[in-house]
DNA sequence: TTGCCTCCTTGCGCCAGCGCAAGGACAGAA
DNA sequence: TTCTGTCCTTGCGCTGGCGCAAGGAGGCAA
């Protein structure tokens, strides 16, 4: 197995501080497993069989309601871990769908194998509830600003979160470094591609940010962080 | 210990499966506390330092935005877990504040305890990630009505939850045991206390319900389950 | 009985955000 | 170069829901 794929895993939330040894196990136990664009590595509501921990691509995590709408709760990269909810009874289902943004690559690893590597490092146990407090409190979070804060607010925190994500320092400021439509952004702030868009260029026009097709680079991150928390006059 | 409480203990989401020997040391470790009506078990945010199973009385969860808005989570009822985190590190902070709605009593164990318990019964830990899967897909759920259901499909939820959770089969219906505040109901589904009485009143006047002051009785459950999965002109 | 407090109702005006529809722009394929 | 598909923009009309303000009504205390 790839030296950098290994620093990976070692480093993910899922199997940090398990010791040289355990660790060896681990990465004897995982399964690499490629899923192309479009495709998904998991269904809402399947049996939870996996845990992953992403090696390559992008990958969100979404929800699809009975009539077709969808809502995006998460674009993870590379590092970060998914589906960890798989060390539980497998009759618990994922909560989510999983969904490759890009070609992707990730390990795997059932929930029989998971098993037996946390009798030997309890810590992986911690690891996983540490996971999931992290994942409620993102949740309560989100919730709170449906239900208190304006569209604009929630748009401008989409944004600076994707940026803290996946940021890239360019000439003129900060670029989105993902393939990113209004549709997407609109699924993540919980309103509509018209919406964003008319927002958007309006910050383009006052200079806060540059957009272009599945791009977007702010040009003034603090501007945009006053907005998120509502400090600014409309 | 009470008999009856010990029961109810041994119940708990928290402490199902605990052998019977685990569960005389849990009953051992847990500590009795009440806290009077409107009174707080701990603040979101404070370290968690305890677990609670509550014994008796009401309790709400709720989230305070910055400009003191408020937003409902869930009621408890007895038997029911709460501050679950505890388990892990207790830098990690509630997610959230628990609010007494009566005087209310809980059985509570702190972290240090916890992890002793856990050892000697590693199933604990599976309880603990099984309440929070199970509290991930509640939160997501709500997410999502939030973003893609009308304000009038929320309350109906709300109300239907109300009912699952401290319903009471009376003459005309059902009766949501609880002193509930329009107030209340607004929180719990993202709205606003105008919203939440227009809407009650109309449904009060179309006989499907029957209001009064902190009250409420479902005279026809169905109507409104077809009201919450938006199976219904309107 | 009276007063007080909290909870509830409702008329009214307002506007943020929705979503259609039509058209433009960009990128990659052929 | 042209074509095609996807993505983006924007004018327009509409409405669900908000929130003020004012008043009503039930419950509790003294």
């Amino acid at each position: 197995m790839d030296k950098e794929v290994q620093d990976l895993v070692r480093q993910s939330s899922l199997f940090k501080e398990v010791s040289p040894d355990g660790f060896k196990q681990v990465i004897e136990a995982g399964v690499l497993r490629s899923i192309e664009e479009d495709g998904f590595f998991f269904m809402q509501g399947d049996p939870a069989t996996h845990a992953y921990v992403l090696v390559e691509g992008r990958v969100k995590m979404i929800q699809i309601t009975p009539n077709g709408q969808q809502i995006t709760l998460r674009i993870m990269t590379p590092g970060q871990t998914y589906g960890g909810i798989a060390l539980l009874n497998p009759r618990a289902g994922y909560p989510a769908t999983a969904q490759a943004v890009e070609n992707s690559t990730a390990l795997a690893w059932d929930t029989q194998h998971l098993r037996q590597l946390v009798e030997k490092e309890p810590s992986i146990s911690l690891n996983v509830m540490s996971l999931m407090h992290g994942y409620i409190s993102e949740l309560q979070e989100r919730q709170k600003a449906l239900v208190t804060d304006r569209v604009e607010q929630r748009i401008a925190r989409v944004l600076l979160k994707l940026a803290a994500q996946s940021g890239k320092k360019i000439d003129d400021g900060v670029l989105i470094d993902l393939p990113i439509t209004r549709q997407d952004i609109a699924e993540m702030s919980g309103t509509t591609l018209y919406t964003v868009s008319r927002t958007l260029n309006e910050w383009d026009r006052g200079g806060l940010l540059e957009i272009g097709r599945e791009r977007v680079v702010i040009c003034e991150p603090h501007v945009l962080v006053s907005i998120a928390d509502d400090l600014v006059e409309r």
